[in-house]
Formats: structure tokens, sequence, C-alpha cells
DNA sequence: ACGGGGCACTTGTTTTTTACAAGCATCGGT
DNA sequence: ACCGATGCTTGTAAAAAACAAGTGCCCCGT
């Protein structure tokens, strides 16, 4: 397997790379990433999950049932390869 | 919707990623395409169509029934964004 | 000239993923 | 004691992907 194609086994999955994304600037809380993005709640908690589990984010315990989830190091590691693919993406496709 | 989410509705779709990587060195066949990537013909077929659609890439006729895949320059212009997730995906995970 | 094989796909059908909708447990404040 | 916010879970329906089989076309060898 290539390399590429395991990236994509972590962050293929629908959500998954725009929910780093929302992580790089500040940690966040679950219904905050819910507003921002407008994921499914069952999504959102299936990819946090799976983005743990793969190292890429942790959950820090705030408040009782409060609790805000921040990239590990492996997830800020994510850092060129979002903008670069951001930056693609803001060019308007020749039409 | 963030450009990520723009760079995503073209490039999030399985295969599609893994599509444009094997092109980015030289044009390919639809079976060579197949052969290497495993990914089943009629998702092939339909990637393809999108991507073209989304300018990323164009067929190229060579001879009677057969053509070759390249990238256009807006698909050549993945180069480093795939290359930014290649060696986010080569790091081992912190187990 | 005709038959077989490779190429580039379609067209069903099943399985997996995602979306949508609703409900539940816990805590903290009033 | 009750209400609302937060962080989920549990169904179920719709959409996407995987699997399997088949089609049309042209070329090449015999």
């Amino acid at each position: 397997m290539s390399d590429l194609a395991a990236a994509l086994e972590v962050l293929g999955a629908r959500w998954a790379l725009l929910i780093v994304e929302q992580l790089l600037d500040e940690p966040q809380r679950y219904s905050d990433l819910q507003r921002t993005l407008g994921v499914p709640t069952n999504m959102l908690a299936t990819r946090l999950r799976e983005l743990e589990a793969a190292g890429v984010l942790s959950r820090l315990p705030l408040k009782h049932n409060t609790r805000a989830y921040a990239l590990t190091d492996r997830g800020l590691a994510l850092r060129d390869a979002i903008v670069a693919l951001s930056s693609w993406g803001a060019q308007e496709a020749r039409p």
C-alpha cells in the first residue's frame, strides 16, 4: 500500500480532514465542531473516535461533562497537507 | 464553504486522489490504473468522468478504442498536496 | 473472412457508509 | 426539584461503494 493510501485510510473518511482543519488553530468542543461544520452528530462522534484511535487528536477533560478536542503532534503535522489542499481548492477551475 | 471543503468536493470521493497520484508521473490507460490500484471498474469509470469534468484530467485518444488519461495543469497542481499527505502517511503513528 | 482476445467500459445486485431524526445521561445553576 | 446545555447513542432511510457479470469495438493471426 502506498503512503498516500495509508494516509487516506485515516483521513479519507468524510469529514475527517475538515474536523482536523477546525482544530488546527485551537482545541474545540463537540458542539462547536458540530455547529461550524454542520456534520451529523453520529458521524462526528464516530470520526472523533477514529481520529483519536489513530493518534491524530486527543480529548482534554474540561469540567463535568464538557471536554475539548485537541490535535496531537501527529495531527498538527497535517498542517502542510491541509494548507496545500486548501490553496488548490481556492483556485478557480478553468471553465 | 471553506477552500478545503471545495477541494474535497472534487477529491474527497474514494479513489480520487489515488488516481491522481498514479497519473503524476505519466499518463496511463484505464486498464493500467485498474491493475495498479485494484479499484472496482465501475468506480474507476465514474471517478475518471468526475475528474475530467472537474478539469483535473483529460483523455488523450491513442489508437482505435484505447486512450490515456493525463493530468491537466490543474491536476498537476495537486502534486504538493499529494506529497504532503504521502509523507504524513509514511510516518509511523505512535503506538 | 472469421474467430479470439484485449480494451474500455455498462448494467444489475449486494454491502457498506452516510444522513436524518429522535432520545438519553450527566451536571450546574436557579 | 426542575430546566437547559452538553455530549453523546440508537434507530432507520438514503446514498455511495463493492462485487459480479456482460457488452461493443477494433485489431491481429490464421
